[in-house]
DNA sequence: TAAGTATGTTAAG
DNA sequence: TTAACCTACTTAC
């Protein structure tokens, strides 16, 4: 389920499970296990997250750089560590417990160097205090296309997907077909504001909810939803549904090889 | 058992 | 714009 807030939060079970010790690296399945055995019994000693995009720090031995794609998986359990089960790319495993990594798009060890070019091509990030939103608007208030493909290049905003780039539009009633540049600047501080509150409580919560207390089901006295994905939500594969405040059906086509939902009637600035 | 789907990205054409 | 890739799960037959 990798959305930037999903990054954010292995970066720090990373640290927590695995930091400042020295860690048993194997690559069970074979495809990184040179790398893993030049990390083996090395000390974790840093984790960052940049959009979805995960480093795991190993002194002067490098950094493995992470990106789990859109079926990557980390999942963490109890010491001792079972026989691994299925396709595990890397394995970390310390005194209390271990973690495995399935099916990410890149795993690969990196040079600090290399690291700095990733970081480059990445714009700011709303989980990231540091970065500054002002280089996305540079790039958004001058652009032609579509503030939903937008929200989605890495390159101007990194670490919104599919779901967050639905959720927010709706929760701020933009249209996803706005160019970018007919976004008044308002409009890009209320995003880029409500991506760091939606983005916060999903690193916290381990999912993506974005639906305001008052337009619960419950609030609405409509029957509950069940989600496929684990959180609540108001538009993102919602197509079989009504929208939540309006009724309307929610709406679905492609964009930029992507599903995009939205309603047409909430949605309308 | 096969086909389809997925919260993503890159490279080829 | 399209295909390719990484894996697991759901749905169809």
């Amino acid at each position: 389920m990798p959305e930037g807030h999903t990054i954010h939060r292995l970066a720090i079970e990373h640290l927590r499970a695995f930091g400042g010790r020295p860690v048993r690296a194997t690559s069970p399945q074979g495809r990184f296990a040179a790398s893993a055995a030049l990390l083996d019994g090395r000390v974790l000693d840093g984790v960052e997250a940049h959009g979805k995009h995960l480093f795991l720090g190993f002194g002067g031995t490098g950094w493995v750089h992470v990106h789990l794609g859109l079926y990557g998986t980390v999942t963490f359990g109890a010491a001792p560590a079972p026989p691994p089960v299925g396709q595990v790319r890397l394995r970390l495993a310390g005194a209390d417990g271990y973690a495995d990594l399935r099916g990410p798009a890149a795993c690969e060890l990196i040079t600090a160097a290399e690291k700095d070019a990733l970081h480059s091509r990445l714009g700011p990030d709303p989980l990231r205090p540091a970065d500054d939103p002002e280089r996305a608007w540079q790039r958004i208030s001058r652009s032609r296309s579509p503030v939903a493909a937008l929200l989605m290049d890495q390159k101007v905003l990194a670490g919104v997907g599919n779901v967050y780039r639905a959720e927010v539009l709706f929760r701020l009633g933009i249209s996803p077909h706005r160019a970018g540049r007919d976004l008044t600047r308002t409009e890009w501080d209320a995003l880029w504001a409500d991506l760091v509150e939606l983005m916060r409580a999903g690193v916290a919560a381990g999912r993506i909810d974005t639906v305001r207390a008052e337009h619960t089901p419950e609030a609405m006295g409509r029957p509950p939803r069940v989600d496929d994905h684990g959180g609540e939500v108001y538009v993102y594969r919602r197509t079989t549904m009504p929208c939540l405040i309006c009724t309307t059906p929610v709406r679905t086509e492609p964009l930029a090889a992507r599903n995009l939902f939205w309603c047409p009637t909430c949605q309308q600035r």
